[in-house]
DNA sequence: CGGCCGTTTGAGCCACATCAACCGGGGTGG
DNA sequence: CCACCCCGGTTGATGTGGCTCAAACGGCCG
């Protein structure tokens, strides 16, 4: 498949090679085989133009935030997750892709700032693209409870959208670029192309799945597991459309795990040591490593299947080679 | 609204009636007042339809059920809750309703049925037309979580049908009557009928909106106000388009309030006492009733707003009237 | 009448909360 | 350049909400 080639790292120049190759090697094949062929093409062309769309305009603007933050300057950003997203878990074509992203504005938020506050209504539709986000809910006594958490290539407020409103605040974790589709373009599109509304509802439905496993740990496991089980689901979330890597940026603060796991700091301080102690997990200073990935999933009970995706759709062919 | 009229009562020879003086009244008007009337009249037919189609079919499928099980048979059923569902939560169009119902099969469930069985694929869609069903998740040791429940209305897994398949089992509180959509028959409707799609999109979103609530007093409230709050959502969900009720059917048992509530059996019982002592609520034999609505309400920090869905679709219009 | 299911009550215990103090590093201001 | 401080992590002492185990009770059904 395409993105395991690591895009990222290619060049313009050896990605509009790939894709002329792509187109033909084609011309010697039919039927699926050359569709499948053509399609691939297609999708490296679309990511050069996308990349160099986000180069112009984020890329930039990134420069003026970060003066103003006095932070680093990212450099170019890593679009793979977003397109692998885009096109294996929503199942959408170039096409879908083609009209749905040029609609979007990119936006660079720095660590901590809001995105949506509680309460409000009607934002636009918004698109992680990298850094990590989170969805919380702040209670009268001042107590947090994190009721999401976005990796890149996640929407933050799919169901929010339909809904047309929504009760918890959406925040940056890191620094991090979003973009964000209004919601009157958006609208449109899903008359155009159903399939876009289709991934948006499927999307929604992937989250309320991710929040019924939260439940079960919430509800019936130990601060252990809770722990061992999150610690699981973003690895495996990370990971997904690369091949297996056991150490990553981790930028949450203990703190920030408790509100996950509706514990207190001092307690996930403690069970952090447990699982460091058992050889299971390291964690410290942003970096998380896992040392034994068998075992951490069982002392999780983790099942990665709720955050799988039937493979239903048209799309699905084209992707087969997965 | 229509509904508000207790349609539930009326004789098919008064609903046709009722109708008919829509429709004469719809004749001396004229824009936006006669299409409402002429929805309104269109909408009673076909509850009248409806409802005798769902006479012949399910009740005495249900005759049969009740005497193998040796259970009383359920005259008619109120279908008001399922209607009121469709038309104003998911803003159906009469069409469309008329569209999505008729590919139902009635299916009669007995208390403690499964409908669904943990880990099995591609159902068919479900909708709830009475009676109570919960979502639960198994887990190894035993123990039980209860993700969602579900009233009449509600469908029992719309999420799971776009991502074709899922992880929770479902089944009955009580003796249910569910209407069974095929898959093939609901896809073919989602490309005729975008609205529909929208609908089930918009249903997912809510039970993630839910489900999102239940995070929230799992990871942070106290065993009290968690009880407090589960009534209150419950109590809010039934009255739906009816006015208050505080006295109804609850027939939950205090083991699977704990299961719901990530408590033990023997704890529901002691804080229900407490809830009992604050003359806040009193259940007993599967009656709940609420002695002091705001003392709840404040009990539980319950803000309903979370379970309402902000009317964005062109049916607001015909029914703005709520 | 006996058995079963749901509820109720009591006693003891443990997981996790809370409070409080200390540590180490990186950034800030003087 | 150093002193400071603030934030995040770490550690200990102590309290408690809710669990577990166990037994008794009442209604319902066979």
């Amino acid at each position: 498949m395409l993105y395991r080639l690591s895009i990222q790292n290619r060049t313009p120049g050896e990605l509009r090679q790939l894709a002329s190759e792509r187109r033909e090697l084609a011309g010697s094949k039919d039927g699926h085989l050359k569709r499948l062929l053509l399609n691939e093409a297609k999708q490296l062309e679309f990511y050069l133009e996308f990349r160099s769309w986000m180069d112009r305009t984020a890329a930039h603007q990134a420069g003026e935030r970060a003066q103003a933050a006095r932070q680093a300057v990212p450099k170019s950003i890593d679009l793979s997750p977003l397109l692998e997203t885009l096109s294996h878990r929503m199942g959408l074509s170039v096409d879908d892709q083609q009209a749905l992203l040029p609609t979007a504005q990119a936006r660079w938020l720095t660590k901590g700032e809001m995105i949506v506050d509680q309460e409000e209504r009607s934002a636009p539709f918004l698109l992680l693209c990298s850094g990590a986000v989170r969805a919380t809910r702040t209670l009268e006594d001042g107590s947090q409870q994190i009721v999401s958490v976005f990796l890149p290539g996640d929407p933050l407020n799919s169901g929010d959208f339909v809904l047309g409103f929504s009760l918890t605040s959406i925040s940056t974790f890191t620094s991090a670029l979003v973009l964000s589709i209004p919601a009157a373009e958006l609208r449109m599109l899903f008359e155009q192309r159903p399939a876009i509304m289709r991934a948006m509802w499927r999307e929604t439905a992937l989250q309320a799945s991710i929040q019924r496993e939260w439940m079960i740990w919430l509800g019936r496991k130990t601060a252990e597991a809770r722990l061992a089980h999150f610690l699981c689901e973003v690895a495996y979330r990370m990971q997904a459309g690369k091949k297996e890597f056991d150490e990553f940026e981790f930028p949450l603060t203990q703190g920030e795990l408790a509100d996950i796991l509706g514990l207190s700091t001092v307690h996930v301080n403690r069970v952090l040591q447990q699982l460091r102690s058992k050889k299971l997990v390291e964690l410290s200073q942003g970096r998380l490593s896992i040392r034994n990935r068998p075992g951490l999933y069982e002392a999780a009970e983790f099942d990665p299947r709720y955050l799988e995706v039937a493979n239903t759709t048209q799309s699905s062919v084209a992707t087969g080679a997965r």
